[in-house]
Formats: C-alpha cells, sequence, structure tokens
DNA sequence: GGTATATATGTGTAAACTGCACATACGTTA
DNA sequence: TAACGTATGTGCAGTTTACACATATATACC
C-alpha cells in the first residue's frame, strides 16, 4: 500500500464494506424473478451497490456461475441490435440463492452487535441472538 | 473449483457472507475499548464471525495495520510467560472504524433491502432510504 | 458510403485478500 | 526433560477484485 492510499484509508476515502461475492446473489435474485441478460443486469445490480460496474467483472461472473451449474444460459438473436446471452436460474441456483439469505440474516445480526458496542447501545438479554 | 465443491455450494453447505477486512473494524472497536494484543484479540473476534480462526491471520493483518498507522505497537515483557506485543489505536485508526462503521450502516440498509425483496416484502414508501 | 453512437459481450493481468499448513519461542507443571 | 498452554510469526497457493482493453452488431446521421 501506497502512503497516498493509506492516507486515504485513514482520512476514510473509498471502502466498501460488501461481502465476497455479493455480485452472485444479487444476480440470482434479479433472475428469479425474470430471465435476463447481462446488460441489463448491470443495471439492476446498480441497485444494489454496484453504481460503477466494470462490465468484465459482471460477464466473467455470469460465466463462472454457469460453470458452477447455479444459471444456464442461451443466445437470443431474434431481434434487432447485438446478439445477448439469456440467463436463467436452475433449481441449484434457487438453492443457492436461499442459502446466500440464510447467511446475510446471520450476519446482519453479527453486524448489528458490532454497531451496536460501537454506537455504545448495547444488546439488551431479550433481545440477544437465538 | 472441484465438482464436490460446487456440489457444497449449490447444497447450501459453507458460505461466510461477511465483508472483506472484516477482521480490521472488529480489532479497532476492541482496541477502541482497552489495549490489547493478538492471543486475547482473537478470543474478542470470536464474537463476531471469526470462530475459528488461523493466528496467521490475525498476527499478519496487526501488522498491516501498524504498516497502514491505525494501530501502534510496543513489547510487553514485564511478566511471566511469552513476550506479548501490545497494540494500542491510533488518530487515524479511530478515524478509519468510523468510516467502517458508517459503510456498515449503509451496507445493513442494502442488505436489508435485498432480504425483503427475497422474503417478498418491499418496504413501505415511508421506509425508503434517505 | 462512411462513421459515430448505443447496445452487448467479452479477455488479460496485476494486486489484494484468504485459508491453511507450518515454524518458533517462553515459562510452568508434571 | 517432556509436555502443555501461551504467544507470535512465515510461506504459499488459490480466490477475488479492479481496471484497462478488445470485439461485434444495428441504427442514425451526414
Amino acid at each position: 500500500m501506497s502512503q497516498e492510499e493509506r492516507k486515504e484509508k485513514s482520512e476514510g476515502r473509498r471502502l466498501e464494506a460488501r461481502p465476497k461475492n455479493w455480485l452472485v446473489p444479487v444476480i440470482l435474485l434479479s433472475l428469479r424473478d425474470w430471465n435476463s441478460y447481462g446488460y441489463e443486469l448491470m443495471e439492476r445490480a446498480s441497485a444494489f451497490g454496484f453504481e460503477a460496474m466494470n462490465p468484465g467483472t459482471l460477464y466473467r461472473t455470469l460465466r463462472q456461475m454457469e460453470k458452477d451449474g447455479i444459471v444456464e444460459s442461451s443466445w437470443e438473436t431474434s431481434r434487432g441490435g447485438p446478439a445477448r446471452r439469456m440467463y436463467t436460474i436452475t433449481d441449484a441456483g434457487k438453492n443457492y440463492l436461499d442459502f446466500w439469505a440464510r447467511s446475510l440474516e446471520q450476519y446482519q445480526k453479527t453486524m448489528d452487535s458490532f454497531l451496536r458496542l460501537y454506537t455504545g447501545r448495547p444488546m439488551l438479554p431479550e433481545e440477544k441472538d437465538e
């Protein structure tokens, strides 16, 4: 890390507190409701913390997800403009989304206790984690 | 990713939904209240999702944090047993912790809207993000 | 016809991060 | 002296991320 980056860090610029692979559940949730394709999914992702997405990151993630068997794709050419690779969520993908949701719920609780400790408002005994 | 790992993934075993560098704010929050050292901080971290911490990860993180100027350390030898490297939070560290807390609050809101969409309970208009 | 623009999908690569095995050392207790 | 709990570290491979760059199709405009 450079001097300048350290400076930026301690001054509080830049920092993404999102979980690793956050793009994956965001895509899965979108596809659960409607089939879609990369370019469209990028807009959807911007609502979940990916305002300035690099397209490469998204397309690479989609390819990996297909390898992992959580989505499937096929070319859509029956229209004007460049072809689109349309994605569909698989059953494995739905299960994986469910698992992500459970993990996120657990993690929200952990972050909540962190933030309570940070702000000096400790948990009441009856609010304690299950 | 191996076939077996893909299987585990789609079946929902294993997955840590914590943000990148999560250990850093956890350490900083601990040090804000009391000075401490690696071995002790490991126990503290276990309350925030680091149940099975590899010591190497923690000690490496502490060294990096000192390089970044957010903590400072000195050897404590005036007692029985192996020497301890005692850590103190710096002003830059306090600022950095504040920034982490703000980022986490934002991240919580994002996750909340994700989970609402997932469970099919959309936000009421008056609950919308600032 | 040419060329600029919006749409659409990708690759290459270096840096950063993570997980996990392994290594070292001190003091107490058996 | 050997085992154990305490305490701090290194090496390294695999994963993730950031970001620059590359490619292709159709439409609109001059």
